[in-house]
DNA sequence: TTATAATTGTGATGTTTGTCACGCCCGAAC
DNA sequence: GTTCGGGCGTGACAAACATCACAATTATAA
């Protein structure tokens, strides 16, 4: 587990050991089971998190109790209601366990704490939010460019196994189109 | 215009007046007319931009020639294709003036040379990129949850000036859908 | 096992939106 | 002045999509 995070950091920045354990130190390390929250709409947002395993949803869910996700966090992805983590606001998404899931968690004192500390994290961090920023504005563009079909087919090419993790009608939701037309598409 | 990048960057951090001009020697001040481009599809990005008056779009063309407006970059806001800026790469998108434009623009290096000269900057910088992801998650969530008729609404809400600024095609490009069913929203 | 719930496909129908077409207005260029 | 083109509204039609309904199949739990 601990690797898992080492490793990752290590893509961006490399760490001595000493480094790493003090980066380390900052985080906790949680599992949590299928259907567990982790973030609630509603409450304070304690934490950001690593996954380290699993699968979760970042999920807004409108006046009609509609369900709509914004985000699949996987295996080595940041995430959070980071609107609501940094403004120490509540949570307007939940972010929900669709497997049993570990991750590291890290609380908004320990990000500005590491961050000070440890410049090297503080550019880490920089660019995480830099290719999150990038992977929004590409969902925003496939929602300009693209039909249904067509973000389908570019979801189905990227992440494969979402197709047997995860029930269709979550996929549909996470398109923006109803169910009954995701089921169409794929035939 | 020195004033309106202290007066931003002090929302957010104070800075010395020293601070201010080491920071002020990584910009460029630069002025563009209507229509000028900043950046092209297809070359290189060497620059970041913070408008400080004027209005920009950033725009994907589509393979048939179609336009598609990520985003408009108004006073105050940072743009770029960043995507491409901090990769290196080409740019995907272009970015041009809807109006005559003045904007301080920072080159990569320079970019980096200030975050590690000066924390406060890099603080800063990942403050602003977090905002920018929290942006777009947003607009993504606006084309999961609401019709065109609502995303109308909210941009019109939003950025009222906009509808003075603008022409109908460009919001409608914008909102992601027809310049028809647009002006058929409005009435 | 048995009962219950979740998941998925598919038909019927109506709404929303895109596309093509046309006409009007208005400002810029000549 | 006249011409030309961009901006804008609007009608007609077709395509895309949502919604409702129902059935079949597959987990899941008691």
């Amino acid at each position: 587990m601990k690797e898992k995070l080492k490793e990752h950091i290590e893509n961006l920045t490399p760490l001595t050991d000493d480094e790493f354990s003090f980066v380390l130190s900052h985080f906790s390390f949680e599992k949590h089971k299928k259907n567990d929250f982790l973030i609630r709409e509603g409450e304070n947002v304690r934490h950001c998190y690593f996954v380290v395993s699993g699968l979760l949803k970042l999920v807004f869910n409108d006046k009609d109790e509609k369900q709509h996700i914004v985000s699949f966090a996987m295996e080595d992805w940041w995430e959070s209601d980071f609107s609501a983590y940094f403004t120490k606001t509540k949570a307007k998404m939940s972010l929900q366990c669709i497997e049993n899931t570990t991750v590291f968690s890290i609380s908004l004192d320990n990000y500005e704490k590491l961050s000070t500390e440890l410049p090297k994290m503080e550019r880490f961090f920089l660019k995480k939010s830099n290719s999150g920023h990038i992977a929004a504005q590409n969902r925003i563009l496939s929602f300009l460019t693209s039909s249904a079909k067509e973000r389908y087919e570019q979801l189905l090419k990227q992440y494969p196994s979402l197709f047997q993790r995860v029930p269709k009608t979550l996929l549909a939701s996470y398109l923006g189109v109803s169910r009954e037309t995701l089921s169409r598409l794929s035939s």
